[in-house]
RNA sequence: UGGGGUGUAGCCAAGUUGGUAAGGCACAGGACUUUGACUCCUGCAUUCCCUGGUUCGAGUCCAGGCACCCCAGCCA
């Protein structure tokens, strides 16, 4: 497969292609298949990702199944939010959408099958007596006293139960396969349960509901999923998967592949912890740009692109392991730093007053929008006497490899002039409050006719010409690489928000959008927060760019 | 003292039928630079969890260990 020749090989791969060429399928079939019962997170792009991914190259389909089985913890709000973080995503499953609900007519007639076979039963054993039953992990469990119950009694049961003549937990449908398995989940797995619940999709046109293990497998085989991928913990369910499709359908059968989830640095996956940081207010919900989840992600400022080519280098494989979040950074730089615009905006202001510029003067000077694109043009900055510099590009008194403004040292403003710091005003505690320049008209754009250098150049604002702008600074949720290690609120990063208010941007971000990426020059990617206002603009620092003076600063 | 998996660099990960350890991230140097960014060079596993064995030759085969993950929901 030459098309695929650039991307990385890995176990799925190898066996698609091999069924492929052995003339096993034809055309491959995958599925990503979420319970709509909480919001998509990075984990989840790595199995859309894989699952679509695998459809376009080897021009196959991928069906998007909701796994509607248990109305008590799903809600259609889920469906909606699911829906439109896959198409962000940037896949699309076409025609096929389905819901395991719809199969629930079907799954109903399997299961009467396998009664029929003598190969499931209704069994009256309460849920503790049911794991009692089950025995231990070291010990085989043993047969529930209604077992062995005659085809026509447990035809006669089941149809009670869907009929709703018995109480939630009375009776459930089990599968009679080996209570001595020494694989838990063979021994007599629970089919189907009662809850006497109203589903999202069929309303209350049932009452009995099936589980998982008896759902997935014949959606998959109803669907003609060829290659149904999950994860890991799936392996112990498997031989369960297979031996239900053995009973009740006809061959082929889809084939179930396991391959170890994501698991993020300085960040948990799990649905339950993230609900318990948006329950107990740790995040502001589950859009928190600090948030794993693709709607966090988004609002974060994160590109599919850079999220799709994350999902592509991290691979493939079955070994449990955690990725630095630093390659999904990597990512994220690599895409934007493509396509984000460039502006200016000065997140701790600190003011200089040119004084051999001339009072009330505004010039324009000309500002590249994208130096990787020129069709992103160019754009013109207003320059006046008082302007405003970043607080961290000025010392008074640098060490040695600090090349930017200092008392007597001369930088260049981007796009602009040379300034050269004459005088440092300080307030009565002792601190810097403004600075005082001289610029040399020659100049102008950024270069000296008399050849000579400058080692820094600054980015900076207009004062007068400038806007206020509020600027949200994030980091790591957590502090720690794996949060799952000990207490998960304790392991919290209390610097994973810092708010800025005074902070200044081009005039040009008068009309910026919600969403809209730019690259605030030498700081890092920022977008435009769901928050922001014409009369309040709030941006997001998606991430900041490298900075290799802090790193030298850290040493 | 059950069963199922996994172990290749700081982090991911590829390694055909045994033939002499890809790639990316991170990190460290250097070049370039009107973003200390980007880009570009260079370096980064005499060794593949361990111990034996087979072989001219083992990350790949065999045997025995060790470590870690998953399974005892009427969740998925």
């Amino acid at each position: 497969m030459d098309v695929n020749a650039n991307i990385p090989s890995n176990f799925i791969r190898n066996i698609i292609e091999q069924d492929l060429s052995t003339g096993k399928h034809k055309k491959i079939v995958t599925r990503f298949p979420p319970e709509p019962n909480g919001y998509l997170h990075i984990g989840h792009a790595k199995s859309i990702c894989l699952n679509f991914g695998l459809a376009r190259d080897y021009q196959g389909t991928c069906h998007l199944r909701f796994d509607d089985t248990n109305p008590e913890k799903e809600e259609v709000e889920y469906i909606e939010s699911i829906q439109e973080d896959v198409r962000w995503l940037g896949f699309d499953w076409g025609e096929h959408l389905y819901f395991a609900s719809d199969y629930f007519d079907q799954l109903y007639h399997y299961a009467v099958e396998l009664i029929k076979q003598g190969k499931a039963y209704v069994c009256e054993l309460s849920g503790d007596e049911i794991r009692e039953y089950r025995g231990t992990l070291t010990q085989p469990g043993k047969d529930s006293p209604y077992r062995n119950r005659s085809v026509e009694e447990n035809l006669e049961l089941f149809e009670r139960m869907r009929n709703g003549e018995f109480e939630e937990g009375s009776h459930v449908l089990r599968a009679k396969i080996d209570m001595a398995s020494p694989n838990v989940v063979m021994r007599d797995p629970v089919l189907y349960r009662i809850k006497k619940v109203p589903h999202h999709r069929t309303g209350d046109k049932w009452c009995i509901y099936p589980m998982y293990d008896f759902t997935h497998c014949l959606s998959d085989a109803i669907e003609g999923i060829t290659h149904s991928i999950c994860t890991l913990e799936f392996e112990n369910n498997r031989p369960l998967y297979e031996w239900i499709l053995e009973q009740v359908f006809p061959e082929p059968h889809p084939q179930q592949i396991e391959f170890a989830r994501l698991n993020l640095s300085y960040t948990v996956m799990s649905k339950r912890k993230l609900l318990q940081l948006v329950e107990q207010g740790v995040v502001s919900g589950w859009d928190d740009p600090r948030m794993p989840t693709l709607a966090g992600l988004r609002r974060r400022g994160f590109t599919p692109a850079a999220i799709r080519d994350f999902c592509e280098r991290i691979g493939v494989a079955k070994a449990n392991s955690i990725v630095d979040y630093a390659l999904l950074e990597h990512c994220l730089r690599e895409d934007l730093n493509m396509t984000a615009k460039r502006t200016m905006a000065v997140l701790r202001p600190l003011k200089v007053v040119i004084e051999n510029y001339p009072e009330g003067q505004v010039e324009y000077v000309e500002a590249v929008n994208n130096p990787n694109d020129p069709d992103a043009g160019t754009r013109l900055v207003p320059f006046a006497r008082e302007i405003f510099i970043e607080r961290d590009d000025f010392m008074v008194d640098p060490p040695k490899k600090f090349f930017r403004l200092a008392p007597g040292r001369e930088v260049r403003l981007r796009f602009a002039y040379f300034i050269k710091c004459t005088d440092v005003i300080y307030d009565d505690e002792g601190n810097v409050v403004e600075l005082r320049a001289v610029y040399d008209p020659e100049t102008k754009g950024g270069s000296a006719p008399d050849g000579r250098k400058v080692k820094a150049t600054l980015h900076w604002v207009a004062a007068e010409h400038s806007l206020p702008a509020e600027v949200r600074l994030y980091d790591h949720l957590f502090a720690k690489e794996d949060p799952n290690e000990g207490d998960l609120l304790e392991n919290l990063n209390p610097a994973s928000l810092e708010i800025l208010t005074d902070a200044r941007v081009e005039v040009n971000m008068q009309d910026v959008q919600p969403g809209e990426k730019f690259q605030f020059e030498r700081l890092g990617y920022f977008c435009v927060d769901l928050d922001s206002t014409p009369e309040r603009l709030v941006f997001n620092r998606t991430v900041p760019l490298r900075d290799t003076w802090a790193k030298l600063q850290r040493k």
